[in-house]
DNA sequence: TGGGGTAACTTCCTGATGGGAAGTACGCAC
DNA sequence: GTGCGTACTTCCCATCAGGAAGTTACCCCA
């Protein structure tokens, strides 16, 4: 047959792109989104300051008060290349001063649901962590 | 009461952690699981290289050559710091060359089921990823 | 009319970090 | 005793992230 569903082109580019593979643009996509800040905006953008609402658009100095201790130039950096990618569009009023607001596209949103579960794990397997490097650190003495 | 279960302290732990603070210990273990090397190290030893097998053992001779282009010092680094979470263990058995063999402890394999999402999402959306940049790339002249 | 304020960047400098390559330890095989 | 293979470790350098200060554009208040 001529035409493919989504679902097939979709098993198709599994076999096609291997992100093991150093030279996979694949790989360098998944080094760019395996990335701290990345999920940090991810996660903001996606369900809001507690990590329980609903995805909304935020501003700039929003994400840069919520994301604690990322610099300017990086939180830049990192919304430019997302919005590159599609993930997020960005739009800006001509208010005064401007007001610049993000949010998450559809991609977007869908990388989102995979993120959302990093944050959550981190901070629900956080005790057993500190636990484990305890006794780690204690055993190599 | 004294006791608490374990889901209760895990409930607990969601609102004593908040990985958007740039003190929490949390937003240090999202930043350290943020990260690539861990994300392709534990997408190897959860699903071995075709990312659609069992988790197993791997010698850290095949993980260096599945993962290609890590540098032997970061693979070292990222095994050494997973091991130390508890997130995998080592085993050295004394043959000669001595073999060591790293597999995912059970907090590692939860750990994997969010990051497998990951590496597929950067495999499947490849292309919508690679026309969006098209697209903005072109714009932006 | 000019000084101050604010949002969203941008630039510069410097210290940290990742990659590459070379070195190390061990023990057997030749 | 020399060479090899595994699993590291060390050193050096290029790149990169963080911090702080500068930039633009416009309005408000005196």
């Amino acid at each position: 047959m001529a035409t493919t569903t989504a679902a097939q082109r979709r098993a198709q580019a599994k076999v096609e792109y291997d992100a093991f593979l150093a030279g996979c643009p694949s790989r360098k996509l998944l080094d760019r989104i395996s990335d701290k800040w990345v999920t940090l905006v991810l996660s903001a953008l996606g369900s809001g300051p507690g990590c329980v609402g609903e995805p909304r658009p935020m501003r700039y100095s929003e994400l840069s008060r919520l994301l604690a201790g990322v610099s300017q130039k990086m939180l830049t950096q990192t919304l430019r290349s997302l919005e590159r990618d599609g993930l997020v569009t960005r739009s800006a009023t001509a208010t005064v001063p401007v007001t610049v607001s993000y949010e998450l596209t559809d991609l977007g949103l869908s990388l989102h649901e995979m993120v959302r579960g990093l944050k959550a794990w981190a901070q629900t397997h956080m005790d057993d962590v500190l636990a484990n490097r305890e006794s780690f650190d204690a055993a190599s003495v």
